[in-house]
DNA sequence: CCTTTGCTTGCACTCCAGGCAACTTTGCAC
DNA sequence: GTGCAAAGTTGCCTGGAGTGCAAGCAAAGG
């Protein structure tokens, strides 16, 4: 997808990666709490202060891949054609989950058990949903028609995560399941009256 | 409501009431990051290892009101007689936002404002949300019928609570609605498909 | 090449989280 | 009341996190 891109910002996305994976293969050795910025820069082959460059802290060097499926997320959203909300997001989920579910092999699913097992990272798992709850707000604001278009759009982005969330919370619980198919069940429990 | 506690309880409550009320102010008067523990212990006149006690960090003392409202919520429900699980938690919240909204004085939601104002602290929020998730979904669970319980109360709940923080969020951003009536409005957006 | 641009690193400093031990206050029984 | 035990407060101290700064270094592009 983004080829041709510089060495450097090829290193850069190597960096980030390796910083992440350092991370999560750290905590779910040690638990998350037991994790310094030190470990993982060390285990990532960079200083510390390297480390501060690329993530603000810890929380975010766990859920970059989540935050980054994100804003993909939202990207893919940004270049559909108007129509009806729910069923764009609903549609990229579908893609971006089935996507998720492919690539994820058994030691990075234990991996992810092990630290969304810790119930202090909920909170921050939805933080990662949260960052970009206001850029998609605004994105499908433009796409809801009536008088109540931003309360609307609102309520509807935060549903959508909630589902979205709800989802990768229950696979992740409970192992055997697929992921896109839950997401289809999670869909298909609520629904948003339309305008 | 919890009279009759001895005097032990009650300078408890009023400490960290005191430390709440006075990280509030403080971060409405020069913004939530320029305000240090130190600040916010001597402003209520304790020492900064006393306020470590009583909040694990900033976020916490910041969002105390809200998450005490959630776990009186969470207690309210407990005590329902069984019935549609929706219709509790909506009549729950109704009940906890009228109080809300009540007891909301001027100078209490500008600060509220400027707090929420920082698009940091949104994440944080939520977290106080999240925290209390788990607890409700137990809850209901035992309150759903069919095959798909635990994920239909998963999901019920995810989708309460983010219909309870967007009407919060939406009435903070628009000054002159009304709290209760904001939440009738979300809460007829959105619907869950019975088992 | 050689300059420019931007990434990495170490250093220094502030703030935060929490264990520990001394001290003070409250609760309670006598 | 008095005294003791339980619980709360505080200061001290250690280790970790976040960040500005300046020096060094590597990539980009003439």
């Amino acid at each position: 997808m983004e080829e041709n891109l510089g060495l450097r910002e090829r290193k850069k996305m190597a960096t980030r990666m390796a910083l992440h994976e350092a991370a999560v293969r750290l905590a779910a050795e040690r638990g998350a709490d037991n994790v310094t910025i030190d470990a993982i820069a060390e285990a990532a082959g960079v200083s510390r202060r390297t480390f501060t460059n690329y993530f603000a802290n810890k929380e975010e060097v766990f859920y970059y891949r989540d935050a980054h499926r994100l804003r993909r997320l939202c990207e893919s959203i940004r270049q559909q054609p108007a129509a009806d909300p729910w069923t764009v997001l609903t549609g990229a989920a579908a893609d971006l989950l089935g996507e998720a579910f492919a690539e994820a092999n058994t030691s990075w699913l234990t991996q992810l058990r092990t630290l969304h097992r810790d119930p202090n990272h909920l909170a921050h798992q939805i933080a990662a949903y949260t960052a970009i709850e206001r850029d998609l707000a605004v994105e499908i604001a433009a796409r809801v028609p009536g008088p109540d278009a931003e309360l609307r759009a609102r309520v509807l982005v935060a549903t959508f995560l909630a589902a979205l969330r709800t989802s990768v919370q229950f696979w992740l619980d409970n192992p055997g399941t697929s992921l896109p198919e839950t997401f289809r069940r999670v869909s298909g429990m609520v629904s948003l009256t339309p305008a």
